[in-house]
DNA sequence: CTCTTGCTGAGACTGGTTCCCACCATAACG
DNA sequence: CGTTATGGTGGGAACCAGTCTCAGCAAGAG
């Protein structure tokens, strides 16, 4: 009794716009698009699709610094880490092995179990810098 | 002509109550146990308080789950994180060179300049560990 | 085909945060 | 020490992301 979300042409119009995209994008940011695409999809709905799609580890969640969450579809299905341009928003998936063990035994080293951690990497690109430079 | 925020009972108020609390809490939390303790400070001035206070590196800000912000004032006024309990909330503040070492190698290795990173621990303490199994 | 059940969408609502603006206290200046 | 400009204060309105409500609809089971 594995509850699977109904297959709705919502959600695959949802989910194509985020296979287009590489970039994170807000709830808010991805109606605006679909309106623009000219699908009559609803805020909530989106809500709920990115809500959803997040808990199944389909798509990442991050949050801005003003509060907002932002979405993107991840090559990598398993746990990782981004490093994003804070100019041009490119993102990297990175493969944090060794900062997961040393955040597990930072965790040990002060009695802590089940650390669960939070790392996401802001810098600036090649081509951002090579443009400021410019 | 730098700008140096003016001495006012408010703020004094806010650092006092900041300086007694020894786990993050959210502006309301600090707006309400202000009103409990009798002072008149009104909300606008508690954000207004912390904000300025974050700013100039006096109070650390964390972003909860559910979006609220919430400040500490901490020992280290150096960059470090935290290791919070996510039962009690207890919170350890963590040096974290060998973490920030791993953030710089990540972004050079990718091209990235400036890395700066968010690093935030969550995991359960020794003794709600013990009350958990008790 | 029919029925159940979950999804949809418009708008109301919530809760955290910021803005507005008239009033007031601080600090600088004479 | 009085005056003044400047920035702080506070209450409420405004704002905004996100959630809830509820009637209508459509996917999928039987």
């Amino acid at each position: 009794m594995v509850v699977v979300p109904r297959q709705t042409r919502q959600r695959a119009e949802i989910l194509d716009l985020l296979e287009d995209l590489d970039e994170f994008r807000s709830a808010q940011q991805l109606h605006e698009m679909l309106r623009a695409r000219g699908s009559s999809v609803g805020l909530a709905t989106v809500y709920r699709a990115v809500q959803s799609l997040s808990e199944h580890g389909d798509v990442d969640v991050l949050r801005t610094e003003d509060g907002e969450s932002v979405y993107r579809r991840c090559a990598q299905r398993s746990h990782h880490h981004h490093l994003v341009c804070r100019s041009c928003g490119r993102t990297v998936e990175i493969d944090a092995g060794q900062a997961e063990a040393w955040a597990a035994q930072v965790g040990a080293a002060h009695g802590f179990d089940d650390v669960d951690h939070i790392i996401e990497l802001v810098g600036t690109c090649a081509s951002c810098r090579a443009a400021a430079t410019a």
